[in-house]
DNA sequence: CCATATGGCAAAATCGAAAATCTCATGTGA
DNA sequence: TCACATGAGATTTTCGATTTTGCCATATGG
């Protein structure tokens, strides 16, 4: 008999992960300060689970612990933004490459399979107005994921995962969808995987990770 | 007058530290169950304070935090040391490009200066057996810092930083002390930085790390 | 003999209170 | 008026006790 630990969820894990995607939702708002107080009583935790909690995003780099002078939601800016954005495009662009040259069958069923449901998502979006963004967000990163997770890196992997939820912040944040561009990129990212063509990868996600930026920075208050 | 704020650290920051240091120089092996009551009288700290230090160091990756098993050592392993060195080779080249095009005359500085204390201290090291590992590799880290500091990116020197220290780790678990090869090799990367030579520097820099990998895995317990 | 149940001990996770620290408004003297 | 001390209140940091969970030896039933 399965039964695939449904919720063993800690009081510290639950309250983990509702933080964290409050951060990069904008729920939580960049440069806030996070008083303990406050927070016990919003996530339902004592303050010595809540520091360590804290701790973690802090080392993660979603907060800031500023000496014995509590903690902040890091904050944005727009060199921050191309920082990670840089960043991003290394990691992801060296990951494409060696994915690449190592994907079998298995992983083009992967690739395809993240697409499919990606594509289906970004379709409902244009037709209704903004379904969800979270569970959009969700599928983008499982694309994404995807085409590199035959990198032979766990290392690499885990790096770019954390760069990518910072860069996804930006994007929630500033609650950009660029719609037709954004799936078209993603279509030709597809073809290129299935093709092997790296170089042609490299193109299209630099092209889609600096429009995205670009785009975010144009309607926003960033710097 | 200035005062400087010698030692405001708190008891948490000081723990850390320690604990990090016990990591990174094996004197907390990989593998070994940290309990929370031992870890309480060794680093005089209480539990929640101890969770607090741990957690940070989980989420740098050089502790583990299993489920409501409590907390161990990251293990290593010889395909975690080559993923690692590769992700070295990929942050510290691409910065080090960067680095070399963008490096004034204040860059150069303290390029020479930290090239000229690790310099030293690597003859002091032949000399004399084994001197001081711990201020050893700070001059080494100080040096290939100082080499990619103009590379314009916080992000990037950062995550750089993070990676540099599990590397670190293996070179001092294993007690690895290369001599003259490594010496040679440091004054190679000084003489590709004067020159604003990046492709020479990746070069040296990728025989640097791999000869370093090899001679690491050639002595040790790693599979 | 194997599988499963039970109980007791060790360890981790969580909590709220106590101590340390910071913030800021007010007061004092030059 | 300005520089600097003072102290009350708010906030963070640290602690030890309590609750919860995991682990393992033993017992029980098939």
């Amino acid at each position: 008999m399965l039964s695939l630990t449904p919720q063993p969820l800690s009081v510290g894990e639950t309250a983990y992960r509702r933080i964290r995607a409050d951060i990069i939702f904008g729920r939580l708002a960049p440069g806030q300060k996070l008083k303990l107080d406050i927070l016990r009583e919003r996530y339902e935790a004592s303050v010595s689970t809540l520091r360590e909690l804290l701790s973690r995003l802090a080392s993660e780099g979603l907060i800031e612990a500023e000496g014995q002078k509590g903690f902040v939601v890091t904050p944005v800016s727009a060199t921050n933004l191309r920082e990670i954005a840089a960043m991003r495009l290394l990691l992801e662009g060296h990951a494409l490459a060696q994915s690449f040259a190592a994907g079998d069958m298995e992983w083009e069923g992967r690739v395809v399979a993240a697409h499919h449901k990606l594509a289906l998502m970004e379709r409902r979006m244009l037709a209704r107005d903004r379904d969800d963004p979270e569970l959009w967000k969700r599928y983008d990163w499982e694309f994404h994921h995807a085409l590199i997770s035959a990198c032979g890196s766990q290392v690499l992997l885990e790096t770019h995962g954390a760069i990518y939820d910072k860069y996804l912040r930006y994007q929630m944040v500033a609650v950009v969808f660029r719609g037709e561009i954004a799936a078209e990129e993603h279509e030709a990212l597809l073809d290129c995987a299935l093709r092997r063509d790296t170089k042609g990868a490299v193109t299209v996600l630099t092209r889609h990770v600096d429009g995205c930026v670009e785009h975010t920075l144009a309607g926003e208050l960033l710097a």
